[in-house]
DNA sequence: ATAATATTTTGATAATTATCGAAATATAAA
DNA sequence: TTTATATTTCGATAATTATCAAAATATTAT
């Protein structure tokens, strides 16, 4: 469990945002187009839109979250998906509550 | 509980190592002047002699790690001591663990 | 009062992170 | 197989953080 890799991560507003709407994805991106539910998690151009930032930064971002463990990556066709990693979120709060 | 503050301080490998050093200052820390227990925690010279940092960069991090509220400082004459704040780090991991 | 010691603050530079637009890839659609 | 769309990667610059040495403060000891 990596503190530094993780609290890096979460040292962003934007990113904590991503985080917080990929809960409840039903609440926070109103239609997606193809795949109807949110079992995938939610694509990249979505959290762009919402995040007000470029898509290469939320790409990035992503990227590091998912390097960071907090979530999980799937690809279909032209579309990349995101979901929370829950597990990880919880062992890494386990984790602190253990080891800070 | 801000966690973009708080990730911040955990986001560097010697801010975390002086929080696990003033888990058990005893082990930690050889011997101190005057005060001859740590409940008042450790001056700030020990911590950056064992940090092998500048003591203006060690006292820096101590600022920000109290900012955050995760150490709590206490002067006594010339010296400043710092010790963990547990409840509030306690209180960071349960606070993660229900709303991350 | 003066000197010595501990800590903090300031000012500077190096290193890292944020963020964009453009270019490159990947895949689907025409 | 060209074209359009989604995403990622690259290269650049701005912003933030890391870190030091020097200067400034605080307080004790002479």
């Amino acid at each position: 469990m990596d503190i530094i890799e993780i609290s890096k991560v979460l040292s962003n507003k934007t990113r904590l945002k991503i985080l917080y709407w990929l809960k409840s994805p039903e609440d926070h991106f109103p239609f997606q187009h193809i795949k109807g539910n949110f079992e995938d998690g939610v694509c990249v151009q979505y959290i762009g839109e919402k995040s007000g930032l470029s898509l290469s930064t939320i790409s990035h971002y992503l990227s590091i979250m998912q390097r960071a463990g907090l979530v999980i990556q799937s690809r279909f066709g032209k579309y990349t998906y995101y979901r929370r990693n829950e597990e990880r979120i919880a062992e890494y709060a386990d984790y602190l509550k253990a080891n800070l």
